[in-house]
DNA sequence: CAAAAAAACTGATGTAGATCATTATTATCA
DNA sequence: TGATAATAATGATCTACATCAGTTTTTTTG
C-alpha cells in the first residue's frame, strides 16, 4: 500500500540511444559522412561550457563527466559510458554554445557530427525526431532524480547511490577498478572528499563493501539500496 | 577576463513557448478538436507523479508548481506561469506515466491536449518537432542552473535568486504581490521557513527589499543580484 | 463574530558535513 | 631509482542551517 517513490541520484540515463535505427541506410551514410571520430586520453576536454556548438556527440567508448560550473564550484550533471549521445540539447538552434563541459574520466572515443546534418534528418525525419525527442525526455527524468537525491538525500544515501549506479549501470558488475579518484567521487556525490573517504571507510567496516584502493567490491546490495532509500 | 558564468535558480525558462505557429491552420484545427480547457482553483492538484499519461498542458493563465516528492520531501523542478508546456516530458512513448506532479499556486486555466494527437503532429510536421525539441532543450538548461543553485549556492544566495526570478520572470515588475506562502517559498528555494522568515526580514532590515506582509518590492535589485551570484 | 486552525514569527539548541591541518601512501618523472 | 608531486587518510574544529518549542498574528469557518 505504501506508496513510496524512489529517486536514484544514479547519473545515467538507462533510456539505450535507439535514433540512429529509425534513419534509412541513404541517411545513416549521409550522416556518417558527415562524421569524424575522435580519441581522448584520461583527463581531456572533450566540450567547453560557453565555446561554440558545431558537434553532437557519440561517446562509442569510454567514460565522460558532463559538468557545469561557475569558476569555483562544479557540478556534475551526469556522467556517459559508450553507448550514449552527449551534447543533445545542442541540436537547439536557440543554443549555439554549450551549456556545459564534458571531459573523459577515462580513454574516450567519441564520434563528432555535424549538428547541422544532425538538425536536418530531424526535420526530414520524423521517426528520427521522436526518438531524439525520447532521448531528451529520459535524460530530464534522470536529471530530476539527481536533482532530487543531491539536495534531499544526506552524505552516506548519495555515495551509495553512486556506488550503486556504477555498479549497475556503468560497469555492469559487482566487482570493479574504480576509475575515478576519491576527489571525483566526491565531486560526483556532491560532497567532500575527506567525506567520501570517511564514509568509504565506514562502508568498508561494515561489509558493504570490499575496498582495496581502486578495487570496489559491491558485497551486501541490500542493505546499500535501504541506504540509498532512506537517506 | 574573469570568466564567471553564473547559474540563476530561476525557476522557470525563458524561452517563449512558439511550437504552435509551426503549425498549419489545419492542424491547428485538428489539434484544437482535442484539446479541452479546465480551470484549477489553488492549490489544486493537475497532475500526480506516477499517474497515467493522458494529456500534455498548456498553461494558459495561472501559475502552476512542478514538484516529484518522496513520500517525505519535496523538490518543485520549476514554475510555470501563462503562456508555457507542462507535461511535456510526456509525449515520450517510454513514459506513460507522469514523473511529477503538478498543483496551481493560484487560478489556473489549463488547455488539455490529447498526448496522441501531439504525437501524431511531431511525427507528421518536422518544424513543430523541431520546435519541441527547442522547448526541452530550454528546458533542460533552465533545470541545470535550477539544480546548480540548490546544490552551490547558500540560503541567502537561493532566496535572492527566487525573490529576483519572481520580479523578472513572473510578475514581470518590482513591486508584485506574493501568491504564496512563507513555507511555499521556503520549498521553492531548498530550505525552512523559519530560515525563510529569518532572512527575508534580514533582507527587509537592509532595505534590498521592502516586505508587508504578501506585499513585495525589490528595491536594490544590484545588490540582491550580487548576492545571488557569489552565495 | 467568536473560536479554531493555519500561517508567521522568534529564540534556543543541535548536527551533518565542511574546512583545516597534518601525516601516510602512491604515482610521476627527471 | 630517488626526488617530487599528487592522492589518500585521519583527527580536530567550525558553521550554516535545520529542528524544536513556543508566541503572535492572520485566516478560515461554523
Amino acid at each position: 500500500m505504501e506508496l513510496k517513490n524512489q529517486f536514484t541520484g544514479c547519473t545515467i540515463s538507462d533510456y539505450p540511444c535507439k535514433c540512429f535505427d529509425r534513419l534509412t541506410e541513404e541517411e545513416q551514410k549521409y550522416l556518417d559522412e558527415h562524421s569524424v571520430t575522435i580519441n581522448y586520453s584520461k583527463k581531456e576536454i572533450i566540450c567547453k561550457q560557453g565555446g561554440f556548438v558545431s558537434h553532437v556527440m557519440f561517446v562509442t567508448k569510454g567514460l565522460v563527466k558532463v559538468f557545469i560550473d561557475d569558476g569555483e564550484s562544479t557540478l556534475v550533471l551526469k556522467i556517459i559510458p559508450g553507448g550514449n549521445l552527449l551534447g543533445l540539447a545542442s541540436v537547439s538552434e536557440e543554443q549555439n554554445t554549450y551549456r556545459y563541459s564534458a571531459q573523459a574520466y577515462i580513454e574516450t572515443e567519441i564520434k563528432q557530427i555535424d549538428v547541422k546534418v544532425f538538425r536536418e534528418l530531424i526535420a526530414k525525419n520524423g521517426e528520427f525526431a521522436r526518438e531524439v525527442i525520447e532521448i531528451l525526455s529520459a535524460n530530464s527524468v534522470q536529471i530530476y532524480g539527481r536533482f532530487f537525491c543531491l539536495t534531499h538525500k544526506q552524505a552516506y544515501g548519495r555515495l551509495a547511490d553512486i556506488l550503486l549506479c556504477l555498479s549497475d549501470r556503468v560497469f555492469k558488475k559487482s566487482e570493479f577498478e574504480l576509475p575515478l579518484s576519491r576527489k571525483e567521487l566526491a565531486e560526483l556525490s556532491g560532497m567532500s572528499s575527506e567525506t567520501v573517504i570517511r564514509m568509504l571507510r565506514k562502508f568498508n567496516e561494515e561489509e558493504l563493501i570490499a575496498l582495496d584502493g581502486k578495487n570496489l567490491k559491491v558485497v551486501n546490495y541490500e542493505r546499500l539500496k535501504r541506504i540509498s532509500e532512506t537517506g
